[in-house]
DNA sequence: TTAACATATGAATAGATGTGCATATGTTAA
DNA sequence: TTAACATATGCACATCTATTCATATGTTAA
């Protein structure tokens, strides 16, 4: 639990506290906060980003996810179920076969900034 | 521990297995997909996103940041030293305090990105 | 040099999360 | 209706992570 930190002694002193109450006006709601790392966190796991990107391509049945990449088809359904619930892919089933797609357009250009990110630090 | 699924059958009878070499071709190399995460992971805590963004405006000391956020001078602390280790932000020695700043252009349209996709949801 | 301050860091702990197993659900073909 | 198949899901477990406490490091002023 978070705690607020009462032994503070820099306040009076800082010669930037003045721009502080700026940046709190400005500073995204608490709860906002909460829904943005909730996103983040969907991407933040190696299988989820590599489901995604698969999905950036095409519509693709569970089974199609699970030999593309190697992995367990439980595994695959727990990520699917996350990325259902937090309505960042849709699906259809048809016959015995469910297809899943993806169900945002910021997808694609969030992982392309993050990728950005990468090539830019080598 | 990831293991090859070996009880698929659908392989063969999918019909969109034929455009599965073509997504395999393009898919972003495994070890890249790791780096894509631990950069999704910096973002997927509120505490660091707080941070982060109250770095968006201007460069703080380590005690406006506490007393900002409301946060243990250690919690600030620690989750400054994820951020500098991968480099999402620098840091310059003032006297007894340290201000820290952000090192990386892509972070602000990254948020940018992920906030469009919480404000379009509603 | 010493005291006060600002920040960093190691260790311990509690809580969150990913995976696999076993099994349930839902669909199709026989 | 039943068997085979495709997917979903509850549970258990191992791993990872964020926070706090206690303390170390480094800086300044006296």
């Amino acid at each position: 639990m978070e705690e607020i930190n009462d032994n503070l002694i820099c306040g009076e002193k800082c010669p930037h506290l003045n721009k502080i109450n700026e940046v709190k006006m400005n500073e995204i709601k608490r709860k906002e906060f909460q829904e943005l790392s909730d996103i983040f966190k969907l991407f933040a796991d190696e299988t989820r980003l590599r489901i995604i990107c698969c999905l950036l391509n095409e519509e693709l049945c569970v089974c199609d996810l699970c030999e593309l990449l190697e992995l367990n088809q439980s595994t695959v359904s727990h990520q699917l179920q996350l990325l259902r619930n937090s309505k960042l892919v849709k699906y259809r089933r048809e016959g015995k076969q469910i297809f899943y797609s993806l169900d945002d357009e910021h997808i694609e250009k969030i992982i392309q900034m993050a990728l950005s990110h990468i090539k830019e630090e080598k």
